[in-house]
DNA sequence: CCAAAAGTGTTGCTTGTACACCCATGT
DNA sequence: ACATGGGTGTACAAGCAACACTTTTGG
């Protein structure tokens, strides 16, 4: 099927490499492969694979992703190639780096534990082999700019979470501490989250309302991601 | 040198693909070469070209840039990598958008017509081949997004232009008109230009003074841009 | 009743926007 | 002198940040 034209040209391995990040303990984690053989030995991985023959390398992301954690529909963000041509001393490997999104708990960590991953807190990262650094500095940087732009929390969350927890996710996010009467008043104005009329009660006396996402804003954001998944 | 790890996988074509802009006679230009044959004969497409074997897909587009159009030193930032199997008939290659900023004179006019191209301005694009428009207008977004968090004009205008003309691109790149009193006096706040003593008196009797960015401004911008060269 | 966290109000400052106004000068 | 575009001033609104204040309730 391949045009002649195309045969003096030269292939390339071609992987994708996901920055997979989870909000626990107020803190983001990010999920690390340990490199149990040479070279970069002792190093940890961000979790990669290559691209197939006949499939976008989303599709590649997301098969990663699912191959290793289980997890399915997940955010995900395509953030930059990386192409140095001795990046990977193994072989000439251009990789494209993603990020994603993910809830972390029990039965995720249990199933994660067993591929030998670990959840890493970003402060407190390991040596990362090959330019993996660069692309979770990249990714974080995006993941700003996102959140940015809109308000982020539904894919690192649970499903209903009080303003405290989503002002703790935005201080781990920026590497700050936003004020907590500002911060209510913009989030609320955004009219994206509706009350619920129960309590958490395990943080104060008085209790903190719990808040989700209206259906209406999950339609919004969830929109472009199947987009992603299916049209490249 | 290739690690017997990696046989098993598939190799894949890569290539680049530029959106070249320009700024001319008060609009946006993008850069296209006419396609001479089928499929899509009689559409229009990006400047692009392979990726070889030791060279960074940066480094593959500036050779892309310099071969069609004899310039070098050119501002470019990657964009986005598209990779649906079936988006170019031929063969499947996953291809690495990139935009370009350049300045167009008329010396540079007549060497792209050597080689076929011609510049069109962004409002009335012909039919791009493959998925080319999508790169167009991922690489737009991109270009108002870093339009709007420093000042971009050096790479798209002359070494000195009055602010009459830096609105005009402004307005140009946002498809809005900004406020000339709040437009200029929010530029020069930004503490980059430098007013010469000359004026252009082209356009008014009054005249315009000419500006210029100051060696310290050109010098923080360009730091980036040899990196993307060098370091991918 | 009081400590402590949740949530509200108030104020001053910075920034954006609309638009009126002044300025310089070639004809 | 006046029309024309360049350049400045002003006044109002919106948004942000700092922080004081009120509310709730288990101990």
């Amino acid at each position: 099927m391949t045009n002649l034209v195309y045969r003096n040209y030269t292939k390339h391995y071609l992987s994708v490499d996901c920055v997979i990040l989870g909000y626990e303990e107020e803190e983001l984690k990010l999920l690390l492969y340990p490199r149990g053989f040479a070279p970069e030995e002792g190093k940890w991985s961000l979790l990669g694979g290559f691209v197939n023959e006949n499939e976008t390398i989303d599709n590649a992301a997301l098969r990663v992703l699912y191959n290793t954690t289980g997890l399915e529909e997940i955010y995900l963000e395509q953030v930059h190639s990386f192409s140095e041509p001795d990046r990977d001393p193994g072989a000439r490997v251009v990789s494209i780096a993603y990020y994603a999104l993910v809830k972390i708990n029990q039965q995720d960590i249990d199933l994660v534990r067993e591929h030998g991953a670990h959840w890493w807190p970003l402060s407190k990262l390991p040596d990362l082999i090959f330019d993996h650094r660069r692309m979770v500095d990249k990714s974080i940087e995006r993941l700003q700019q996102k959140a940015s732009s809109q308000l982020i929390g539904s894919e690192l969350l649970p499903e209903t979470f009080t303003l405290i927890q989503l002002r703790n996710l935005y201080n781990a996010i920026f590497l700050r501490t936003f004020d907590p009467g500002n911060f209510r008043r913009k989030i609320l104005s955004l009219d994206v989250l509706e009350r619920l009329d129960i309590k958490d009660m395990s943080g104060s006396k008085k209790g903190a309302f719990y808040y989700r996402f209206t259906q209406k804003s999950l339609d919004m954001k969830f929109k472009p991601i199947f987009n992603l998944i299916n049209q490249d």
